[in-house]
DNA sequence: GTGGTCTAGACCACT
DNA sequence: GTGGTCTAGACCACC
């Protein structure tokens, strides 16, 4: 488990450690079972307090992306991969209404958008090859 | 000029009417030079205190928005064309940027984004006709 | 607003006050819109630390009966009336879930079970007539 | 003895293990003098530490409903009939004032409870027939 | 004034 | 060892 988190951004650093975890769970990084580092040890790590580290969890265990329990630790919670696949999804779905909203009050137009995001797809498959 | 503030948002009231004043003024709807409601008139308007207006038009004197000088009010400033379209694109990039980002992590391919894409363009085309 | 904790229970003091406020709102004796103290006010009032207040008005904020701003307090949130009388069908018939597993597990049948109900009904009754 | 725990639940395991082997005492699915699997079996089966058995039966152990003695293992005590009965409807009156408290608060009638209760007695019954 | 975040340090119950 | 709760005290942004 690799994370990493910046004091000075101005997204707290809960939700830092929640988003991250997040990410890595629903890419597949962090398989269902795998057990999470504990509270003490991971605020230790990232040099954060145990309070931070705690309502991280508390808020990934709510959403159903982690099990808790006192006296046993963290794992990552049984999710299928609809649920995953699906999650995933719902992100992407988020972002392009962004977008949309963004292109609309700009006057930009449906062939612009187009456009643009397959310019940057190029420009990422680009910097894979390189 | 039509604003309107949702107290239950978890954006700032400020950022709000900082946020839909700019996008007029990126889309056309507010032309160099025309005058801006009062401060205490607006914040009559929209049920908020004087001081949220105030720092709304603070931030966007500051950013070049508009101009405000005491006993004068405050003015949508002489912005060219080309600023306007060239913010307005630099907006549409940075989300598309934020948007492929979400799409590589989740592991949704380029087809399938754009399938996204032109759904919520179709979406909207039908709200505009409703 | 009155409400009481009790610091030997072991329930938590705030899922206490988070359930005080709850019945409240849900009995109506707290309508929408009608504002909270504040988290400091109440925590003095309880002589209870303010993040033990905190802790009760965000899960009740998460949960949609109160909405909660910075600069703003708290207030009920708008609540309809379905609502209302839909949740507390909700909460009765969890109750009478775990009464009936109670029952058949220890072999009490349903004309008993009939009966004790009754019988505390009454009971009831005359504590209000006295 | 069939027992389930579930390392989700926010009830101790230790609870759980008490609660089950009390109610299949108290529904004389376990009769008298029965003997009780060792601590370390009943801990490999369920996959549990031994010491949160040990927490179970020492719990059993102090309420009378088992008996226990190193080198002999452990028994289910003996019960008269007239104690099972009056702890069974002890139990139920608990469930019944909780189901009732819970209805005052929420405004609903004696009526309906009675009806929300024969409702899931025939849900229960219809669950028996299939 | 308000709530939101973070800190350090304590005690507890559970495994 | 683990997580859950509570404390007192601080700083911040918002209204």
């Amino acid at each position: 488990m690799t994370l990493f988190v910046s004091q000075a951004s101005d997204t707290p650093i809960y939700s830092q450690i929640e988003e991250q975890i997040k990410s890595q769970i629903l890419s597949g990084t962090l398989a269902s079972g795998t057990p999470l580092p504990s509270m003490r040890i991971l605020a230790k790590d990232l040099r954060v307090s145990v309070i931070t580290v705690q309502k991280a969890y508390e808020n990934l265990t709510r959403d159903g992306f982690i099990t808790t329990g006192v006296g046993r630790g963290s794992f990552v919670a049984p999710l299928g991969d609809s649920f995953l696949k699906q999650e995933n999804i719902r992100r992407v779905e988020e972002a392009v209404e962004n977008l949309l909203e963004t292109a609309r009050r700009g006057g930009i137009d449906k062939k612009q958008v187009i456009e643009i995001v397959e310019k940057y797809f190029d420009k990422e498959a680009q910097h894979e090859n390189s």
